[in-house]
DNA sequence: TATTGAATAATAACTATTATAAAACGAGCG
DNA sequence: CGCTCGTTTTATAATAGTTATTATTCAATA
């Protein structure tokens, strides 16, 4: 761990945020895993090691750090359900910032490289993809 | 809207859904436009026609629907937030059904034609990409 | 028409997340 | 050292989206 205790310290001067303790292991706990975990999940981890952590901090410094840049959002949606009536298959164009999503066809995938990387049982008979960028209008605005 | 009428009931037919007034203005809400809606999207329109219609109603359906394949589901995440603190350039494997994730490397996308189908304006400056397919054990069970 | 099972409406409950306010912290300074 | 001030954390209330519960309605059948 003092490797990611060190990585973390330069990180958060590089984007000017104060090191606190719980920013600390809060990091810490996300990394520690190379999965991708929900804030109960890291909550649950950094209790361990700071027992009197409050959600409310985990949620804070989670967020604060996809803010950053530190981490990157597994799940970039709107955090509503949304429903599609075209069953025709085709894939989705995501904004990252407000979520809107568009259809976009075209067969852009490589199906027979990305079947070399696949997991062995996955299974993919028809599959969904969806591109993440910045629309219009957003890429306009920043 | 006499053809989703028909459309409408010829699907459910073939699911053995029994079509109700409910189903029918709920379906053809979906599909009167080519978005990709929220539930209270659709509750605000039903409305119009069916003004004592529930919300809980509308979520019934619009799960029914997503289950017997009638709709998809354009938000196929975990309905809560997860962390990645990988920051190298990578994508993602979704299982649509138990909402794992994980990593997948490789340039299997064809930037060339993807950026073809791009609407203009939209901002792929690094693009993240995620697969939706069934993972080995979820794959096995069904 | 009476019976019966399914769907709906009204509403309560629940879960994930965010907002608020008070307490604790900590760097800088006399 | 103590004090001060801005920041962070904690505890908790509030909110939003969704699901569960239950009484009512409906529609098909006997
Ligand atoms: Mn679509
Ligand atoms: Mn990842
Ligand atoms: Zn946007
Ligand atoms: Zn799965």
């Amino acid at each position: 761990m003092r490797l990611t205790h060190k990585q973390f310290r330069e990180l958060a001067a590089k984007h000017g945020l104060p090191v606190t303790h719980q920013r600390q292991v809060v990091y810490e706990a996300v990394i520690a895993s190379h999965r991708h975990h929900s804030p109960e999940d890291i909550y649950a981890a950094v209790r361990r090691r700071i027992p009197s952590i409050s959600l409310a901090t985990v949620y804070n410094n989670l967020r604060l750090f996809i803010e950053c840049g530190l981490l990157r959002e597994v799940t970039p949606h709107a955090s509503t359900l949304r429903v599609d009536g075209n069953l025709e298959p085709h894939h989705h164009l995501v904004c990252s910032r407000c979520k809107s999503v568009q259809d976009i066809e075209g067969d852009f995938i490589d199906l027979k490289r990305l079947s070399r990387q696949l997991p062995g049982g996955f299974d993919l008979s028809q599959p969904l993809i969806e591109v993440f960028g910045l629309c219009r209008s957003c890429s306009a605005k920043k």
